[in-house]
DNA sequence: TATGAATGAGTCTTCATTCAT
DNA sequence: GATGAATGAAGACTCATTCAT
């Protein structure tokens, strides 16, 4: 009964330790958000998942919610990081495989991060705080709409897209994407296959668009 | 122990005093709805905002989850009557005015159901009851699209759109629309006139992108 | 919404109606005891039967436990009559015969009796009431042992029974069959068929210890 | 919301605390099991006998019946316990008194457990449950039957008992003090005294019956 | 007298949070 | 700091009983 060490924090060469437990919380809470709705995961789930006493997290956050809440910001810049990393350049290949590219990459964010946003519109607290944070950063969602319009601006430079106002591409590809994971939600027999093959002819007709 | 009489039920001239208070239970979960998400309204919620005792709701339905479904679908229903009341007619107007007409049908609809919907993504049992429901009346989600696809063809055969193939055109406005009511709810700061008056240059690339 | 005639009553012709009803929910109560244990028996499942109102009940009875009280007590009286019809008359077959079918009658008794008694001592104050009903009728179950001493020195009067005292057969005989009612019911694997086979020996032993 | 120490664990010396309360858990509650039927005690009965609060009861078992069934093993090992303790050796005293002693100690068990015993057969789970960890242990009640053939045949073997076929006994003399303990139960004025007077002659038939 | 909708106390169970050790 | 048992407010649901009609 006597206070014992964490057992299961590890904690990276050089790390302070109180640090290495609050990242490790923030963690396991990352991977339980992946599985479950949060109003399904409770405290003692990420205790447990994390090898750790029930109470320590109350010693690093002020709350559940804001273990949570910083569990969903780092999820959300992987995914986020993810998607950048996969954009293509502006001049390789051909603009309407660089635009199915993109799409492609904004459907298997969108496909992830569904049930957790899903999740979310739950706890509207949770909620704005979220979004204060994720507006707060780099990887701010304006940026990757801003992302496509540079790279087609950058097209349009090259001369490989004719020279017309690109903003409603943003909203076109954004929405026939969300529409598509959507989908694969909703429908009651979901048939991503089907839908993601759809996606070339409305790359094309958007681009027929801009003409 | 002693029982009363309901004190708010009120009931519409000529209805049956019985079916009165059930549907008195199922409007004021509907109104409980657009306020909270399902899963934060408790039974209590229920009967406080019906001003009726605790247990009445299950001499009417067999569980919180009945009556919650039957206030899903009613408003279910309730959005999609005002969106179909509000669809043009072929060969009214001009089409990209009827389009951008139909888009913003969809985009007050979804406005509204949007936040119940997500939350729905919590509770799958409930949801594809309401699934179930929602496809099995004649206002189902899959109409919705036939009749803009309806409208198209129909515009086709007077001549007032080229002879392509619409399909695409369903996917983009839905998705367009989808994404402009989803903005509405994620910015930090909604902006929903200026997202729905972008609604016009975006309708005007799909028809160019059919031309 | 207006008062109505209860609709399943019937009554045999010549009885006053009310009289009628009383009896109808006594019936139908006594028929649900033999399904479930009382506490599983609620009003409504008694109204529902009864193909009559959730409050009539209580037109004729202080409450639920006045009504499952008469039930319980017609149902033992139903019992303790064909118990005392099947006994056999002194002199008839032989005294082992006889006693055989005596127990047989008794542990038809008891196996029916059984769960409602179990039930039964769940509820102490029903359990005194229906006691003290039942021991003010004459079918009270000391006249159910008396019976067998009477039956017992009827054939010693007859020479067919040694002259001495009998007193302790009822209680050996009243126990073996009970040991083998309960058994039925306690043993992991019920194997009344072997338990009933094994009367005859007790039997028995019975009759030769009183020699 | 504000959670305070255990009050009154107190706990023997040496006990390791956690196993204190869960042990103070299964003894009020088999407290309780003497004082009312199961179907009577509540989770807020047990805890506040307990003086502990409402929830404690599910850090240490998965259900109320859990508890429940904890507490009926250790009500039956208890009496059993103190039933096999109090057997006479085959060879001491005579044949008659250690027959006496025997029953007599079956009619303090019966005593004892009857009332819960009864009051299970309305918990069809419970008392399924109670019999398979009641049968696993080593004072199953089949051991009990085989005690007494146990000492016949010993006594058998010390010349003090013919030699015939014993099963009978078990029969019978189980099923008398069933009468007895069930009769000061259900008689009106339980009168216990005068049914153990009625003991003797009883075994008495049983002995004259095995000759 | 019969109806049956309404009542609401009471049941079991969950879980974020605290705090003595 | 770490522990994890204890807390107790809620939550969904049941059901004997009442009483306006």
């Amino acid at each position: 009964m006597s206070p014992r060490r964490a057992k299961a924090v590890g904690g990276r060469v050089g790390d302070d330790p109180a640090t290495a437990l609050r990242e490790h919380l923030v963690d396991v809470t990352e991977g339980l958000l992946s599985h479950a709705p949060i109003s399904a995961i409770t405290t003692r789930d990420i205790a447990r998942a994390a090898e750790v006493s029930d109470g320590v997290l109350y010693n690093y956050f002020d709350d559940k919610t804001a273990l949570v809440l910083a569990a969903l910001v780092r999820r959300y810049q992987r995914l986020a990081r993810r998607f950048y990393d996969s954009l293509p350049e502006a001049g390789s290949a051909t603009v309407e495989d660089n635009i199915v590219a993109f799409a492609s990459g904004l459907i298997d964010l969108l496909d992830e991060a569904l049930p957790t946003v899903a999740g979310l519109l739950t706890e509207p607290v949770l909620f704005h705080r979220l979004l204060d944070e994720v507006h707060r950063g780099e990887l701010s969602p304006q940026r990757m709409q801003a992302r496509l319009g540079d790279y087609l601006r950058e097209e349009q430079r090259l001369g490989r897209l004719p020279k017309v106002d690109v903003a409603p591409v943003g909203t076109l590809l954004m929405g026939s994407v969300a529409v598509i994971a959507l989908s694969s939600h909703f429908a009651p027999m979901p048939n991503r296959a089907a839908l993601s093959a759809g996606l070339r002819p409305i790359v094309a007709t958007i681009l027929r668009g801009l003409a």
